[in-house]
DNA sequence: ATAAACTCCGTACTCGACCCCAGAGTCAAG
DNA sequence: CTTGACTCTGGGGTCGAGTACGGAGTTTAT
């Protein structure tokens, strides 16, 4: 009996299928974020068509949710709950909006200190040192 | 008596006189960014002029340099390698320049899903989680 | 003189998203 | 039927930048 049924995957391939390694998946089920099936054999089997969850879970990762938010995103999957979803998503624009503005911040000053480094004389104090030790003299 | 000698704190005040934890000043001794006095006593003494070097670790985490690269910055403090210290800190816009973009990337398409998300119909399923059951329409 | 506050030391825990390992059992192919 | 690839359970480790804790000793203020 070659149990190849095409319904139902072991672990390791149901994470070949979708692209993840199998403690992946164990750590989404510890989650909460895959359900765990319940073994009729010794080794437990999957359905195929949580492929199509993994994905999600990934795909929902790279725009940069957490588990945490996926979690709640696949409570609402069914699509019936539009605005909670629709905060979960405007939450995290936020989110990104405030690191986006934080890291151009960051740019700005940076680049500044750059280009000042490379136009000052080198017998002068290196102006990025110099900015970090400001006005408290150090050294 | 008041043994208030100005040049000396112990820890607890070097680290209010710092605005960090006394944990803080621990583990940055451990990680090599500070000094470890020989106590001469049975508690060490700080001279005061670490309080610079606290701040000017603060300042560098500001502009997102890591520990790693704030202890390299500190052996370069006396600006003596400034080719060096500008590598640090233009590789450091690199990242910054790089996780921008990722953010830039997620924040278009996020806007552009919540944006279809309220302006779709009642009836229809939510884009937000159709665009992520599907296969990957994002940029 | 006594209590509060502090110091030292070491260890362990936090968060997030996993990865790696060991040992025992099991399944599938040749 | 053997071999090798797999699965199960359970635990530990990773990275970064700290925070928390516990107990013993010490200093300081009253």
């Amino acid at each position: 009996m070659t149990t190849n049924s095409p319904e139902s995957l072991t672990i390791g391939r149901l994470a070949r299928a979708a692209g993840v390694g199998v403690e992946t998946i164990r750590y989404y089920q510890q989650r909460g974020l895959l359900p765990v099936p319940t073994s009729q054999g010794t080794f437990r089997r999957y359905p195929v068509a949580l492929t199509a969850r993994i994905h999600f879970i990934k795909r929902a990762q790279e725009l940069g949710f957490s588990l945490g938010e996926i979690t709640e995103l696949l409570r609402l999957e069914d699509g019936a709950h539009r605005s909670a979803i629709r905060r979960i998503a405007t939450d995290r624009l936020a989110q990104i909006g405030k690191k986006v503005a934080d890291l151009k911040r960051m740019q700005k000053t940076l680049k500044h200190l750059v280009m000042e480094c490379e136009h000052t004389r080198r017998d002068l104090p290196c102006p990025i040192i110099a900015s970090l030790v400001q006005a408290t003299g150090l050294t």
